[in-house]
DNA sequence: CTCCAAAGTTAGTTTTGGCTAACTATATCT
DNA sequence: AGATATAGTTAGCCAAAACTAACTTTGGAG
């Protein structure tokens, strides 16, 4: 049905902060969705106007902000490709949360549903098998040196480099 | 020491579409870099002139195009970058090529490269574990239901609905 | 109730990277 | 050599998304 063109990578931005927001406060207001983001105030106001028009938040200016029920939608897809990312990237890789953080906030706008499936399935599929994990935290990290050391590894080669 | 401002993703896009072709080639032509990129010849002018200003490719305006020594190097770190995440989401994930070799497209410019080495070791890992991966294809990848389909699955429920 | 600071908006500019249309250079075929 | 197709370039335009500076609205303190 209703196959409207998709978000722009900085609207699903703007519009996953309002749902974040929206998790602790009643209303999201330009200056904390600014604050998230690190723009400015006036770029927030463009960006809503974008959202209202595509009827993805309840907008009238000077007042608090809103999610219509398909901003919603929209919204909490993001911050679920987002939370899959992060996950992999934290609880697999075994980055620290906040480089995690960051990168997940810029694969999160990755739209492929069935490479966000097999994500899911991997990290479940790893979370149940405890085997699996031994064999990774005691083999894996060990395989050919620190992370990004991996020069001297044939079986690496075809990878390394400057990454 | 000379650490210039980074790429434009879109720069990176050029400068790896450069490289492939002179993979094959001795020098890299409009024509087959707008093909490449889906762009119009115009715009590939325009890109060629920002990456000879940074004196990443050697360009003469109507002449066959060569990388510079500092352009060979950032574009290969970028097609790197590209064959890890393509080979993890091709080998490990399972997805078709063509699918897998988009969504790398997508991925490869973040420019973590803790991030590159651990899913280089993790690459490595898999290849090297018959048992993991056995353990993967029969256990894994039927933990839920097919890639996609895994709404029923309490353990997978924190991250499903719309991805 | 008034006034002021903070929040929000508007207008105008910049940057990046596309596009089309028209022009120029190259090279190939006869 | 000349005609011409193809490749490359230029000029001018557009859109997205940011910015600054100046203006307006709102809500709270006194």
């Amino acid at each position: 049905m209703e196959n409207l063109p998709p978000l722009s990578s900085h609207m699903e931005d703007y519009l996953e902060a309002i749902y974040f927001i929206l998790q602790n406060e009643p209303e999201a207001h330009a200056a904390k969705i600014a604050e998230r983001l690190g723009v400015r105030r006036a770029s927030v106001t463009g960006a809503l106007r974008i959202l209202a028009d595509k009827s993805l938040i309840n907008y009238q200016p000077y007042k608090g902000i809103t999610l219509t029920e398909e901003g919603r939608k929209q919204g909490e897809a993001v911050a679920k490709r987002h939370r899959i990312l992060q996950s992999f990237i934290r609880d697999i890789l075994g980055m620290e949360e906040k480089e995690a953080e960051e990168i997940a906030c810029k694969m999160e706008h990755i739209t492929n549903p069935d490479f966000m499936g097999r994500m899911v399935q991997f990290i479940t599929f790893f979370e149940k098998c405890e085997d699996v994990r031994l064999t990774w935290n005691k083999l894996g990290k060990v395989h050919c040196g620190k992370p990004g050391e991996s020069e001297n590894c044939q079986t690496c080669l075809q990878f390394t480099g400057n990454l």
